[in-house]
DNA sequence: AATACTCAGCGAAACGATTAGCTGGAATAT
DNA sequence: ATATTCCAGCTAATCGTTTCGCTGAGTATT
């Protein structure tokens, strides 16, 4: 590979000015910089972005930490993230936590040895699992998705009590009282924020919920198709589930096909944070969604300010609000 | 941050020391070698990868070139490759070419400006679009999915043709002889296989498949939509058709769901490299798979293998074979 | 004509790590 | 006692780029 030094000493300049050349950053004549550029083609040089960010300080690199790749969402997420952070002119470097506060605490150490200039982090572990970082020692961090008891921190999140509301009304208007739920993991502020709306919108209406109802699920579809399981075989089970999230919704779906249960003539379903299941497959579910490009091109905005001007702005918390879309995976209630 | 000079200095030893300390590279006495610990772990220190990569001249860093981040199958690779990618030490950077030439170039040189150790390639070009480039100037390649015809290059492929004619050949042996396809686009590899393994397990019984019954898609949800909506809209519509990928079947069930017909009363759908339809969901695609974590496993070693021993083997091309999985979205012809 | 400015381009330090080669002292061999 | 070997650790060069500060020639100002 070719070198800056190589170019300046065949086109007989200092490699000062084959810089100013490559990066416009001083005036040139005409002609010299028409010989170097003219050497730089014939030797089919190309900067080492290597050596640049060395020198600079910095990686042009921006790390996506999600809590499970193998989920649908995040695979979104990757899909997103990766317009938004090359329209910016950075690159996307992937990471999968696996939903395991070990594993994302050595991501994290990679990240920073790798000296990513800023990190968009679903967070997997409870409040405790982090250490005050001070910022000198980290890169900018945006929180996406799930929140700690930070007030330091930028974070982008979905307002979830809103989303268990808004999806736990819909089944109390269709009659539905004995209503469970397959929960997120409740040391995470998005299963304790779920539940916690599910609970708000019944208690309003009067109902109550039944704890044996109420089962926690860890997001996977594993584990909520065999919960779900455990869960629809009593006989007094619920008419109406909330799914925290698509994924778990399909583990859902999938006991129900194996208990030769139908939806949504013997369960209602509605979920959180869908996997929009793909048109013509039924059923399609209730759900609410989230504008998950909107909220990757702001957590993206938020990371890249915070790069480009450190921490001069205070952080910002921004929640956007879920709406309620209708698939064909509930029925009124029948009792 | 703290530097290797900044340890030295507060350990009152050499950055050699230092060096040696952290990578474990020369004898240091137990003493020292406690006391130069004590400082980094004082200090937090830890060592910029940005300046050893570039001492080293390497970046420990590959990238995945992906033709649709937006395609659940390639969703599924970026998971995969993580998972393997930082079991071997390294970080995964992730590009989306959108199945766009001109991006899939802009991406490349962005590529080779990071100083990534090596590519894993799914190319989107036809085989005019790829100069020869010469190795010294470009990092390890390998290609997945998709071949050029090129005999220099490692790739990692299905057998494609042979996918085709499984399927194909489940059709015919449910009777179906108006069959007819969904296509990929005939620049790929993968498309002109796929349709001739099609026509070559029809003419192996003596059916001809009808031109007007195969359409060409691009492999993605919305455009197999369309086509599929015109195809199946003539009254001589085929009664089954062979779908050249999983995301476009997709786009064939909402299709059929808009025009009212059912699958697999009215239309059998068979499919390859599917989406494996989530569970529970109806109907399950009939499909044929491939083994897409040994897939991604045998081309990351190829990968690693070619990064670290340059270019002294001689490039190979692993060819894994698909399996026909059953679901049900194919019925016997009615005719 | 002397002085001050401008300008194009150059020289060399710096970024943070690795590593070849060196050194001075202790241990061992003769 | 002298020579040899070994050891632990250090010095300094190096990777490819950017950038500060300088220079010497040309131009403008008085």
């Amino acid at each position: 590979m070719a070198t800056i030094k190589d170019v300046a000493r065949e086109a007989e300049v200092s490699t000062a000015t084959v810089s100013a050349v490559i990066n416009d950053s001083a005036y040139v004549s005409p002609a010299l910089r028409a010989r170097v550029l003219s050497v730089i083609d014939a030797l089919g040089y190309a900067p080492s972005q290597v050596a640049r960010n060395f020198k600079r300080g910095r990686s042009q690199l921006i790390a996506l930490v999600v809590a499970d790749l193998a989920n649908p969402f995040y695979s979104r997420l990757v899909w997103a993230a990766e317009a938004d952070v090359s329209a910016w002119g950075y690159s996307l470097v992937v990471f999968n936590s696996d939903e395991k506060p070990d594993t994302e605490k050595q991501i994290l150490s990679r990240v920073r040895m790798l000296g990513c200039d800023g990190v968009l982090l679903v967070p997997v572990g409870d409040e405790e699992h982090y250490p005050v970082r001070d910022t000198r020692r980290w890169p900018p961090t945006v929180l996406y998705g799930r929140s700690l008891n930070r007030d330091n921190m930028d974070t982008v999140t979905l307002d979830n009590r809103e989303a268990a509301r808004l999806a736990t009304n819909y089944l109390l208007d269709l009659g539905h009282r004995r209503i469970g739920s397959i929960a997120a993991p409740t040391h995470l502020n998005t299963g304790r924020d779920r539940l916690a709306g599910m609970i708000d919108a019944m208690s309003a209406r009067g109902v109550t919920a039944r704890p044996e109802h109420i089962r926690s699920g860890d997001f996977r579809e594993q584990m909520a198709y065999s919960v779900a399981r455990e869960l629809l075989k009593e006989s007094d089970r619920p008419s109406a589930l909330y799914v925290a999230n698509g994924l778990m919704a399909l583990g859902v779906m999938r006991a129900l096909s194996d208990l030769g249960l139908r939806c949504p003539e013997d369960i209602s379903i509605v979920s959180t944070d869908t996997v929009s299941g793909p048109g013509g497959l039924r059923p399609q579910l209730t759900r609410t969604e989230h504008p998950l490009e909107e909220m990757t091109y702001e957590a993206l905005r938020l990371l890249v300010d915070r790069i480009q001007h450190g921490n001069s702005r205070p952080p910002r918390n921004v929640v956007f609000t879920p709406s309620l879309v209708l698939g064909d995976s509930c029925a009124p209630a029948t009792e």
